[in-house]
DNA sequence: TTGAAAGCGATACCAC
DNA sequence: GTGGTATCGCTTTCAA
């Protein structure tokens, strides 16, 4: 923080007032070209950068978005920080980033509401719904990110959300797992408390019952790459009654338990067991997998995300969720539909 | 930014000055236990929060650091990403977070500088050098990630680099292949303009001549991972004289080349070759694969980047280059050194 | 220790 | 269209 040039100075080079320079710089303002000329030639000359600290403080809008995230190593959260950022930039707004990392998330709010953003967008899972009710609370905008909060759906505590049809994706894996002949099914869960968790869990269960079966098995990974690679162990290793697919609640975990499936269990994918997933992780995370997965349309998420925003920060619409569809997309790691084992 | 409750709100219901409040959330003031108190309890009743863009205002310190991005698919940057901010909070800064996309990247400084960070991180390999020129100009202390900048090595424009020992890393890997036993040895290039890839492929060719031997075959990545699967296709879809192992310029890369090799051209790794990778990437991204890579020592590099912004913050110093050792850990991806291919 | 007052660099409203 | 002036919320002398 050098640029100690201020639209005084650029004004005294200029020979015009403090207030037409700084006119050139708002739009939607009215100078003349002639004084845009000097103003703009004098600016460069000293290399003069308009202050948007100065300009926030007046304004009383910052143009910073604080982004909360965790959990970097699931690549679908690197893939919409950078959507979300690009996305963002287009509205002027610019990205404060918190990476908040499991135990501590108290201090995170306290750090964001300082900075006077303009707008939260909360993309961790280990945060708690409070948090966001807190920030609710101090006037800021909220948008959840992939998640729903209890208090928002209770309308105590409003606050936007964006999500994706979890329930509704979970429902294709199933029938999608049973029209391939599947007899044992199970399902490897994220982090039993969160929202995404809960809703790809009971769509699972529900559509399979309605298809007449049940989950065979399950595990718990907490999304953790580390705690889906021990998930899939506890479910595949002893040899009797092994499933012969599981539903994985997310692409990170899948990999994982694709790994433990075929390097240290020898089972092959698919033939011995079908892998599905949930997401949409970039192919360099899945690479030569080949994962049959749900995914999430990022794109989608992020426009909604934006949107939230702008309505809660316009003040034109009072905060409230927008679910967007999600699709199954088929590939190698789960077997046909016209399957060997469907006819056995 | 709605919190419209300021100090003098503060103040008067805790019937001090405004001054008072003001030093009770400034280290090192002196304040009274009792006025401290009365202060305290009317802030929280109020849900104060001090206002951190008025003190940039008047501190003209930001404790903001923009940190500027690119590729967070290639896993190396998330992990960096994550870390620095959490290093940087420490020191009680925040990130204002810049991914450029390729083409556009002069628009990037300017919007930085407006926000009058205390210091930019650039790890950007896309980053044109005179961005880092301009930004040193324009009195910002900037520290490059993971790359050089040729001004910076000529003296002209100063600025901080933080890199690990690319070439000794190289050389490393062109030893541990020629002691496998290894005839035919590919490189698979990043960017060919990135100091990384220049030092890189500089090291593996000279130690490649000190061993007696050189690169068999070379093909161009540029960092991406659809380029490495290219890259990949074009050194192996012939089958003679195919290479026995191949050093491929970044992790990311690797794996894409991997996925290609296994997948499509049916070889094994590393029986039929050998692939060593560079950067490190956690093993969510390897996962089954178990890469041989040179590992750079991120937290290392993470706190030379911490010094550096702090020196040129606090011009204790000026700017200069700080170079890491990087190691080599040998993973299944390789074949053994007293392996069956060196004594046929 | 405390309060009054002077800015920090911009925007916004005002007459002209 | 243009220049003066109050103001944004805070830190910082400076007397008291």
């Amino acid at each position: 923080m050098k640029n100690t040039v201020t639209s005084v100075d650029v004004a005294r080079l200029a020979q015009v007032s403090q207030s037409a320079v700084s006119r050139c710089y708002t739009s939607g303002a009215s100078v003349s070209d002639e004084t845009r000329a000097r103003v703009v030639s004098a600016a460069k000359k000293l290399g003069y950068r308009p202050n948007a600290i100065a300009r926030s403080l007046i304004t009383k809008k910052s143009r910073i978005i604080g982004v909360v995230m965790s959990q970097l190593d699931n690549q679908f959260y690197p893939l919409v920080l950078e959507k979300l950022s690009q996305r963002l930039r287009k509205d002027g707004y610019h990205v404060l980033l918190f990476i908040n990392d499991r135990d501590e998330s108290d201090g995170v709010l306290a750090e964001i509401l300082q900075y006077q953003v303009d707008g939260i967008v909360m993309a961790s899972t280990v945060l708690s719904s409070a948090l966001a009710r807190d920030c609710a609370d101090a006037g800021s905008p909220v948008v959840l990110f992939n998640r729903m909060s209890r208090q928002s759906a209770n309308e105590l505590h409003p606050a936007s959300a964006v999500t994706s049809d979890n329930e509704a994706g979970a429902r294709m894996v199933a029938r999608h797992l049973v029209a391939g002949g599947h007899q044992r099914i199970a399902y490897l869960a994220g982090l039993e408390a969160s929202s995404t968790n809960l809703d790809r869990e009971r769509g699972f269960r529900e559509e399979l019952a309605l298809l007449g079966t049940r989950i065979h098995s399950r595990a718990v990974g907490n999304y953790s790459f580390e705690g889906a690679q021990r998930a899939a162990r506890d479910l595949f290793v002893k040899k009797q009654d092994r499933p012969d697919a599981v539903f994985v609640g997310s692409d990170h975990m899948a990999i994982a338990a694709m790994d433990v499936l075929r390097t240290e269990l020898g089972l092959k994918v698919p033939e011995d067991v079908s892998v599905v997933g949930f997401d949409n992780v970039p192919q360099a995370a899945w690479g030569a997998y080949q994962l049959t997965t749900v995914e999430q349309p990022v794109d989608l998420m992020i426009e909604a995300t934006a949107t939230l925003l702008r309505e809660q920060i316009d003040r034109t619409a009072t905060p409230h969720a927008i679910t967007v569809p999600c699709r199954l997309v088929v590939r190698a790691s789960t077997r046909p539909v016209t399957s060997p084992a469907r006819t056995p």
